[in-house]
DNA sequence: GTCTATACTTGGATAGAC
DNA sequence: GTCTATCCAAGTATAGAC
């Protein structure tokens, strides 16, 4: 690994744990094990660098949930295989933590890249979902884009509450109970 | 107003906006209109201070709450007019965007109060939802502690992909994608 | 009680040697 | 390419005058 993919695995590692504002240069410096110079010679600076850690994460996250949503028989099957897959909770999902990071609202180009992973996991929730009223799982006036919306929310929230109460319960609770009434939507 | 009213309002404010870690006492000061010495005339330090803040908040949240669990006259109509309720989505949940932030999650007082409300919320949620279970509403076999979860949860959410938007369409989407599978589960 | 002044640390970035 | 040294601003807290 060269030094400059040192200083990426080091930012995601930080940006999970502590947010993009509150990760200085100087902690991805000795995660890296890297000289202060080296990441002012690999990136203009915080922000590119936090944005290619950024861009990594995406790919991952992008395969896996392409993976989730291929998992099982039926719309339903797609979705529980996606909800319920392992996670590491109580830290939180990487691009939920930065929506909330008014650094990263304030960034444009960070911004732009966590409203693309949110908006590409909606698209492909409400492609699930208009399959399954397509088949027929699904009584026939449910709402894909919406549901979608409300699958993905789901999600961020049940993170959010379990971060508060440092208890995974509550996540499971949360997408146990969507889960549910999806399983009630079936026609 | 005293001094120490306006440093508590002045750090209501910023938490909100910047979130806690992202708050300095300078900047509580300037928005207070005060000087060096005040904040730590009045309180402790910065943490003391927030934990006041944020009691001030969960007192006004609960009020609120108690009003929106109050209207309409069936269940489904109660979790709506709390769902619906304007807000300042693209602000983010005062309560939601503390429990991201790792230095409130690392401070047992200031997480404490963020789990307390949620806790309140979810068994104010669970009550309604129970109750429209009991009186013939929901379906029997609804779980009202999980589907109160799912409801927080979603609300949660819903600020999160906003906020990473920047557009509340996608708030809206999810509220009424929750509101519409619990009305699809009823008796 | 409130203010100014100050101390020490950290954040973010640059300069320049090797 | 990588390092050490350094710069300036901001964060957090304290001291002490009024």
């Amino acid at each position: 690994m060269s030094t400059r993919d040192d200083l990426v695995e080091a930012t995601r590692e930080l940006l999970w744990e502590r947010g993009y504002g509150a990760t200085s240069p100087r902690a991805i410096l000795d995660v890296a094990g890297a000289g202060q110079g080296s990441m002012y010679h690999h990136f203009r600076g915080k922000e590119a660098l936090a944005q290619e850690a950024i861009e990594r994460n995406a790919e991952e996250m992008r395969e896996q949930i392409t993976t989730d949503l291929a998992s099982g028989s039926s719309a339903v099957e797609h979705l529980r295989a996606y909800l319920v897959r392992q996670r590491e909770v109580l830290k939180g999902c990487q691009f939920g933590r930065l929506a909330q990071d008014a650094d990263v609202v304030g960034s444009p180009a960070l911004r732009g890249a966590v409203e693309e992973m949110f908006g590409w996991i909606r698209a492909q929730l409400a492609a699930v979902i208009a399959a399954g009223v397509e088949s027929g799982e699904f009584r026939a006036g449910l709402d894909a884009a919406k549901t979608a919306a409300t699958v993905a929310a789901t999600l961020q929230g049940a993170y959010v509450l379990a971060r508060s109460a440092q208890d995974v319960a509550v996540f499971d609770d949360a997408v146990e109970g969507v889960l549910a009434l999806l399983t009630a939507a079936r026609a």
